[in-house]
DNA sequence: CTCTCGATGCGCT
DNA sequence: GCGCATCGAGAGA
């Protein structure tokens, strides 16, 4: 039941339910990646909630298609997609199938295997290895071979308890990086762990002496 | 610190 | 063609 970590797999019925529970559900949880029998995990300190076809910010707001096809299946698998011409994203499928819904895993903290992340992000700090959706894939190897991948039963990308976060923990904000508009601005299905700075667009934790605090 | 901009390829109109 | 759930470099304050 456990492992040298002391936990075990992720229940699917953590991921089977309405995405917004998923998205806090899956803070604080550890993600693990095997490559040659070596071991990565990161502990998932921000998510964002991606909430079917009337969710103008959701790729199944185009409909059912190739791409999307894994969105609309049964939950606790990878949706993984490639933006920008360089990045893939990671997303974790929630609810029930047909309901196209899923959690983009926006950050890690290294917890396991700094030493192959260091190597498949040169020149970054280990603060910036896995402070991104973009960035958490490169540093895990995560790319479309894992699109569909089923994260509870799988055993090259997969999903552990780790322990969930209570609920003065979770700060919810507005998504990031969509274009403005009431989905972008309005609508906090962004998920993060207070104070943690493996979040990313994070400020320094502790201000240097001498820093202006923001007026607001 | 902040802001702007280019890289680069795929899905969709 | 156009736009994108990003990132990192560079410039300026």
């Amino acid at each position: 039941m456990t492992n040298e970590t002391g936990m075990g797999r992720l229940s699917r019925d953590v991921l089977a339910v309405d995405t917004l529970a998923a998205a806090r559900g899956l803070l604080g949880r550890r993600l693990v990646r095997m490559i040659d029998g070596q071991r990565l995990s990161g502990l998932i300190v921000e998510t964002e909630a991606y909430i079917g076809e009337a969710d103008a910010a959701c790729h199944a707001s185009r409909g059912r298609t190739a791409r999307t096809e894994v969105m609309y299946g049964p939950p606790g698998h990878a949706y993984v997609y490639f933006i920008y011409g360089m990045y893939w994203c990671l997303n974790v499928v929630t609810e029930r199938e047909g309901c196209p819904a899923a959690v983009l895993i926006r950050g890690l903290e290294p917890l396991e295997g700094l030493e192959v992340m260091r190597r498949q992000r040169p020149g970054r700090s280990d603060l910036e290895l896995t402070n991104g959706p973009g960035k958490l894939c490169r540093a895990l190897g995560i790319d479309r071979r894992l699109n569909g991948a089923d994260l509870i039963l799988g055993d090259e990308l997969y999903l552990e308890e780790g322990e969930p976060l209570p609920e003065r923990s979770v700060v919810a904000s507005p998504r990031i990086g969509l274009k403005t508009g009431e989905w972008a601005d309005t609508v906090p299905w962004r998920f993060h762990v207070a104070g943690n700075r493996y979040v990313s667009h994070a400020r320094p934790a502790v201000p240097r002496a001498g820093a202006r605090l923001k007026t607001g």
